[in-house]
DNA sequence: AACTATTTATAAGC
DNA sequence: TGCTTATAAATAGTT
């Protein structure tokens, strides 16, 4: 419901997340309450940000909430045998430390270690991957680049264009042929005077470049 | 959101409340769904209808949620002492949570994905790092190849050899240029003897080439 | 359980 | 964060 469609999956920038975060958190728990208050019901929402910051809300009270789930659940949660609690935390360790372990070495193999073990299919779709990232990066670097310059040129512009001014309302507008004042504000180094055309920086598009010059063109910044 | 606005009131009604409830519910149910894809976040919803029957839904588990909930909340709802040894694994999973987190960070990033808030000098050292992963990846799978044409390539000068001797057992050692037996034998096709520079093929190597071509040479597996 | 006319929620942009 | 607006989604009332 918005200016467009989305897909349900975890939304990358974390700037936008925590903006989504924020509007739906709040529809959630105005649904909740609604849906307390029109269909005489008990509710109880926990959120935790991805950050861990807590947000709420009970019909009634957490506690009475969360009382009653257990009891439903018959769960004997509480005291009674903390061996079921020790297990649950062992579990729950043995499980990230699961995950933790398969990332891990989905991680080293992209970073190019530990590749023995992997067919030439799994390598082709390895590098593929690697090839998108790069593509990727580079794509968000030049863009960084480019930006600065563009900003870059428009401020040299602006300075130029605000030199040539106090020039005229110190020398007056004589000269009109301008060769002499630009000679002495520009220390005779030539400027454009187009921001959009400027300068002789020019950036590989990445798409257009192979592996090799890449480095050339970014330690320009 | 119907074909009327109503106001949130108890609704007198059952069966419309009943109505309601139901599709209220299952709306709110998929918010929070969607609230913990999107913003990756843990949420927890328990639900008791007005007739007393229980509806829930938790991101993860709801008893993880609710745990870190009462965390939280430092309520000591839960008996008093907690043993050491359940403070202990629950140390140890929240560590590896934070682990697992920042790793996935990482790995995202190594996707090409998340790349806002990353600098200049961040990018570039990602990309420095995708091109060792991918330099790596490319000279592994290489390898396999030349290591699997060198074999065929012994395999089909053992089985020439073995050829030659079974075709002097037959037809005696007569011919002793040797250009009869390998026009019949090899059905005009002429097999290098040297397995070490064999035929036609070749792999680009990675240090040779760009990343465009690559492909191509890989489609030879 | 379907069907829509409407209201609401919210994505995107500032 | 808060406001605005166009659009997607939820759902009230009806069948």
């Amino acid at each position: 419901m918005g200016r467009g469609k989305i897909v349900i999956r975890r939304i990358d920038n974390s700037t936008s997340r925590q903006v989504t975060f924020s509007k739906r958190r709040n529809g959630l728990l105005k649904k909740a309450k609604e849906l307390g208050i029109l269909c005489d019901a008990e509710v109880g929402v926990i959120i935790f940000s991805s950050t861990g910051k807590l947000y709420d809300y009970a019909s009634s009270s957490m506690r009475s909430v969360i009382d009653r789930y257990k009891k439903v659940k018959e769960e004997d949660y509480q005291l009674a045998n903390q061996t079921s609690e020790v297990k649950f935390w062992q579990r729950e360790a043995a499980m990230l430390r699961q995950q933790l372990q398969n990332l891990q070495e989905n991680h080293r193999q992209m970073m190019g270690e530990e590749l023995t073990g992997l067919s030439v299919k799994d390598l082709q779709s390895l590098e593929n991957q690697l090839e998108m990232s790069l593509r990727g990066v580079r794509t968000r670097k030049d863009q960084i680049l480019l930006d600065e310059i563009h900003e870059l040129n428009q401020k040299g512009s602006l300075i130029h264009q605000e030199n040539l001014e106090l020039y005229d309302k110190v020398y007056g507008s004589r000269g009109k042929n301008g060769i002499s004042r630009n000679a002495i504000l520009t220390n005779g180094l030539s400027i454009n005077e187009d921001p959009h055309v400027p300068v002789n920086l020019q950036l590989c598009q990445p798409q257009q470049q192979n592996s090799e010059n890449t480095s050339g063109a970014t330690e320009l910044g």
